[in-house]
DNA sequence: GCTTTTGTTGAATAATTAGTCTATTTAATC
DNA sequence: GATTAAATAGACTAATTATTCAACAAAAGC
């Protein structure tokens, strides 16, 4: 009935990510996505409807890779504290690994447009909120397991792991020694109620 | 010899300051500047060069406060870790105050434009690890008084709380429930090896 | 193989951007 | 009070912005 596609829509999704990632909405010119997709103009305005458009479905490619990495990693252990460290093990090798610091795409966006855009507030804090969820759960599967006191608040110390998350993205925007990050991960840990056996 | 000007230099550095903060570096036009402070454009151009001289002279002037209320509130106090204590008390009270979540302006510029512009990030980078010294030391200054325990590191604890300060707004920008800072700081001072007498 | 439907192309557009220029004003110095 | 040096006003400019459009191309259904 109709002519197809030439473009992958996960490509241009990958592509226009880079370019947000590195240098913000705002900062981020149609022309820069022209250039990063391939795509003209037209066909860029026929798949995604505007900027904002594109901007947004990169978002939630964005946000469902991330749930789903740190649910792997969180659920892929007998021990939920081991889980939880592993996943810290990661997550500061991670961020190591990325040498020119452009940090969390979420938490940028945050920043970047929070005070001004209610929907994109909303949307990140949900997604924020899902991340949280997800450490809530296994801090409180741990107290069920006894890894964890039985005074300790999941649901807290939920709270207290993001910020420390967020801590780790801002840091890594100054470019520090890689070893940094481990330090910043036992101390946080440390912090944790743990029952040891 | 000459005419004065007729603006404050000071007043319109605040007034530059807010739409900055609020929108970002890229996010704010010059009209956006001429607006909020009355000037111009002829004026501010005369008087700051350009629209990033301005900028560069807003951050200098936030950094000198932001460094001057740490350092006050660190210093004014003969034990150390009460000292902290009593700046993540005042911090937190502080963010939760702000209720459209703007952050720090420093944390946000760090964000928006450290990976593409280097003498911007260098420039807070200095200033954020002016502050970390400060915490470092005073740290430093808790261990020599005994309040801290002899293992401890002084710096790496100072890059430790510094994650959690910037954790904390990333955290604002969300606009969280007030009494959620004081967990997180509570659980963040509570990973100190305190010595309790 | 013609029609229909959608995709592609790249030039065009209207608005906004950062920054400049000229005419005019103001005050201090001579 | 004339001269001078700098500040102000705001219209102007050249570049860039996000977006649209009209001409053309490609595949599927009849």
């Amino acid at each position: 009935m109709a002519r197809p596609a030439e473009f992958v829509r996960r490509d241009v999704l990958e592509k226009a990510m880079e370019v947000f990632w590195r240098t913000g909405f705002t900062g981020t010119s149609v022309t820069d996505l022209v250039k990063a997709t391939n795509l003209k103009p037209g066909s860029l305005y026929g798949a995604f409807h505007s900027k904002r458009g594109l901007f947004m479905e990169v978002i939630d490619t964005y946000a469902q890779n991330s749930l789903a990495r740190v649910s792997s990693c969180l659920l892929n252990n007998d021990s939920p504290i081991e889980a939880i460290q592993a996943f810290f093990d990661r997550f500061s090798d991670d961020i190591a690994m990325d040498e020119i610091g452009r940090g969390c795409l979420m938490v940028n966006t945050m920043l970047e447009l929070a005070t001004e855009d209610d929907e994109i507030r909303e949307r990140i804090t949900n997604y924020l909120d899902q991340i949280e969820k997800m450490f809530a759960d296994t801090l409180a599967r741990a107290q069920q397991q006894g890894e964890l006191t039985a005074e300790a608040s999941p649901e807290a110390l939920a709270k207290f792991l993001m910020a420390g998350m967020w801590g780790m993205r801002v840091m890594s925007s100054k470019r520090p020694h890689a070893e940094s990050y481990q330090s910043i991960v036992s101390n946080m840990l440390n912090a944790l109620p743990i029952v040891k056996h």
